[in-house]
DNA sequence: ACACTAATGGCACCCAGCGCCACAAAGATA
DNA sequence: TATCTTTGTGGCGCTGGGTGCCATTAGTGT
């Protein structure tokens, strides 16, 4: 348990909040790795050992939090019909406490409105897809490869961007009730 | 009409003829900009004035066919079932010659194959979910910023590729029969 | 021959990202 | 206390995409 070696001169959380105010005041473009090294006061070579890219940045700890999603799925009622079962655990997936919502939002809205990230987001948007074929392939019991299981990944991706837009388009829309009407359109496709 | 000023040096179909050939020996990520140049007899310079990047290059002469795209939708009939008349169009669209299969079939192959170019292929994406989106709009009296016209471009898109990637991982694979059995689905989102 | 026009391509530069490696800071061991 | 091991740091130099600048070139029109 104990810490051995030279302990880091930062951390994911710490490079993010930086980052993050830089972001917002000259814009995702106009700043530069150098400038976010400077800013949490460590080496440029440094940033790239926390995060792979300077377009990882604004997903943070995304990857991570798939294997939440991933239980959340697994534990959702077998006799409840696939399609909603998959509408339940993308509702859940996206219920961030109240408090947690304004930062949320600032971190969508660059994601989704940065042209740059809108085309990194896809690897991100590939490992969500995967979380859902996974489990639609194991309920029919299908490999997670076959066009049922990732057509319905790509299917709710759709429609969950699809919510996220709508979200971000109207300040005083409620994320979980956008996510529920779009959602809705999935019954479709799995009966 | 007469041509003024100094001739181009080369075309598009020359850059995009060179770069495939180097693409299919070395691998896409293993070709640099220069390497492309110098096979098409041209300054690296000059290649950045044809193509925007170097991702863009194996999607070619793509942004003027989008045009094509809304004058086969815009000439569906009106009487033709909402969900039926972006069926049809996307399956016309799509709809190439015998004699064009294997090119498109590289190319298709190539971007749908590396992750470099899934990535920035959100951008053509977008411009074909929007000739959608606008047709969708149009019949139904919204505005193309709308959820409902959004939505069905998303969802056409995710049905397109996965019917892409179905035709791509088997040689025997007929694409129209594929994008006619996956946009099947949209029927369920429009009625 | 002389302008005019439009494309070329070299040059210098910026920035993301990577391999290499010397070095720094901690705990462990003696 | 001195040394060893482990692990993170960060500087250096390089590659490659992409851009602004600008002199040059190859055509057309008068």
């Amino acid at each position: 348990m104990s810490s051995r070696g030279r302990p880091g001169a930062t951390s994911h959380a710490r490079i993010e909040e930086s980052a993050f105010r830089l972001f917002a005041e000259r814009g995702f473009d106009d700043v530069t790795m150098a400038d976010i090294a400077a800013e949490v006061g460590v080496g440029r070579r440094t940033l790239f050992r926390y995060f792979e890219s300077k377009n990882d940045i604004p997903w943070g700890q995304f990857a991570s939090t798939l294997e939440h999603f991933r239980q959340i799925l697994a534990s959702m009622p077998v006799d409840l019909p696939l399609w909603e079962a998959v509408h339940r655990g993308v509702l859940a997936f996206n219920d961030v406490p109240d408090s947690a919502v304004p930062p949320h939002r600032d971190r969508m809205r660059l994601i989704l409105g940065t042209p740059a990230l809108q085309a990194h987001s896809v690897h991100q948007y590939a490992e969500w897809r995967d979380v859902i074929a996974d489990y639609v392939a194991r309920r029919r019991g299908l490999e997670p490869t076959d066009i049922l299981p990732r057509t319905v990944g790509s299917v709710s991706l759709a429609l969950a961007i699809s919510a996220y837009e709508g979200w971000l388009a109207d300040p005083n829309a409620d994320l979980a009730t956008l996510l529920d009407q779009t959602m809705t359109s999935l019954r479709g496709y799995l009966s």
